[in-house]
DNA sequence: GCAATATACTAGGACATCCAAGGGTTTGGA
DNA sequence: TCCAAACCCTTGGATGTCCTAGTATATTGC
């Protein structure tokens, strides 16, 4: 009846076959790879009734913060760190569904802007209840251990060129 | 020049807008994904000269440490804590490439078996040593971070029903 | 022994991500 | 001024993941 850790199994192999410096290295990445799946599938489970996506509500909440409520496209794309045809998709599908708008950029000809609609900023609203109650609040993390994610995952991303401090 | 931690922007705007009991929460389940979108690109990055991907690599990776060298599909699916269709995917595709091959399960008509062959076994050895040298032994993480991340990241695995201690 | 249930794999479809390439728009240096 | 280089978005193609069926084989229960 048991269920051992694969993470574990796959750290002992590593370690059995010469390359014991590295394990540990191997197994937390591979822990993150692994919670990083848990989390994406309870957040699009909580985003289910709402027909978004993860990656459609995260461009839904975006622009729900940006002041004008209009987000160029390629400002979406770089603050989402995506690459800018996954925003074209994003944007096919929500617009299509209402949510969001195009509109040319009035001095950029190349520019395109993507506006929230009524229906968009009151859907966003709604989901984001749902996610804080239903998945960031009972995240299954120990607070202290979110401080501590937080500082160990900054600092990687720091290192690894995802933004620098101004 | 700034180029701002777009995570900790949204924080911000959690706690502006009323969440602030559960922005840290979002801020650590933020930066999960993005780390792990930052891995996986250095781990497709890497495989790429041998024309794998991660999802193939991992599935090499497990019959190479088989016993046998043999894995049933369903096995294959629950170590790598996939869909049953993601295995076929992956199975279709290496052994196309004659990484790969299945073979009927000896006594349970229902099975089939995956099995390395001398390439595949050959490959996953090379691959295995550009990962471990490249990624895994340059992850920029602190070595006492990684532990940190292994007990937290195994808390949480084991608290979503990932695996139990037997 | 045979029907009902369970298990294993695969086919088809929806989504998301990236890369490569193409067409339109701006910008900047000759 | 004018053209090349840079920039922005979209299309088309490859992968991967999941879900929903559907087919085939095993196992169970009466």
């Amino acid at each position: 009846m048991a269920a051992p850790d694969p993470i574990a199994d796959a750290r002992r192999n590593w370690e059995e076959h010469g390359w014991a410096d590295v394990a540990a290295s191997m197994a937390a990445i591979t822990a993150i790879m692994r919670t990083q799946q848990i989390l994406l599938a309870r957040i699009e489970g909580a985003l289910k009734p709402f027909r978004l996506t993860f990656a459609r509500y995260e461009l839904l909440a975006l622009l729900s913060f940006a002041r004008s409520g209009t987000l160029p496209m390629n400002k979406a794309s770089a603050l989402l760190q995506v690459h800018p045809t996954s925003v074209t998709n994003a944007v096919d599908r929500l617009e299509s569904a209402g949510l969001v708008a195009r509109s040319p950029h009035p001095t950029d000809g190349r520019t395109t802007l993507i506006e929230l609609t009524a229906e968009g900023r009151t859907l966003a609203k709604s989901a984001t209840a749902v996610l804080n109650t239903d998945v960031f609040g009972k995240s299954g993390f120990a607070s202290e251990d979110i401080d501590e994610l937080i500082r160990i995952l900054g600092s990687f991303r720091r290192n690894a060129g995802d933004f620098t401090d101004d």
